[in-house]
DNA sequence: CTGGCTGCAAATCTTTTGCATCCTG
DNA sequence: CAGGATGCAAAAGATTTGCAGCCAG
């Protein structure tokens, strides 16, 4: 946790715990799922609390928001590049840690000024293939 | 226009107003841009409709939702497999029309059937390269 | 002590829905 | 003329904001 005293970050116990729940975890939550978890053993755990963190890791570069879900922003704790397989029945979401050679088309190369790539497969789970289509 | 009614749509004067508006469109419009375009020419057209009908023709596989704003979805009526550049500064989106390889693990193939890739390039364009940080 | 943080509630924004009416096929 | 489509307004979610009081540094 001495990490974050370098970011400036005032430690309150809400935070440690937004934190603690964060800590090396890899199910992409949702802000409402972080809400959720920590509201357990912080009954007056406010949603602006957790957004206010959220946004203040996202600035410094200790959370990623995740793009890969149509209805809300996901988090994700892991700051290594990598991509991510999405379920597209359940939505499950897997990290995938794997380099990949994406070169470009000149032309684009000349005009974009490229700072990070991110894939995303799209399928189905074990669990979802199993069940019948519909 | 004929081939929409094969897909089994009522082709009302404010779906042929949407439909134009899309052919060929490569901005990526969300549903709001969608509906201040049309509202142009219908000036009782709705949300309602605009939804109603970007999801009548994404069921049908002629409208692609993309989940590269993380404010609200955006649309992409070029259904060929393609990728994404994304202007992290103003959000402009360009496509990229190009195939790429991308091997899996052996582990997760045999685990997730894959259905679909979508790669995200991140960067500065031109204009936002030009104007000073921040 | 002081500025950043919290918690609450209200506001905002996007998207969805219910329903009476309309109009395409 | 029937069933799908429209338009309105209200509802539902997700996220943001204003602000008074609190507390970590």
């Amino acid at each position: 946790m001495e990490k974050y005293k370098e970011l400036g970050l005032k430690l309150t116990p809400q935070r440690l715990a937004i934190l603690a729940y964060l800590e090396g975890n890899t199910s992409h939550p949702s802000a409402e799922d972080v809400y959720r978890a920590v509201l357990r053993n912080y009954p007056t755990m406010s949603f602006a609390t957790v957004y206010n963190t959220l946004e203040a890791l996202r600035q410094r570069g200790e959370v990623q928001e995740l793009t890969i879900d149509p209805e809300k922003k996901r988090f994700d704790p892991n700051t290594h590049p990598h991509h991510h397989l999405i379920c597209v029945k359940c939505r499950k979401v897997v990290d995938v840690q794997q380099d990949y050679e994406l070169p470009l088309p000149k032309s684009v190369r000349e005009s974009f000024q490229i700072v990070g790539t991110h894939i995303e497969f799209y399928g189905l789970c074990m669990k979802c293939q199993e069940k019948k289509d519909h």
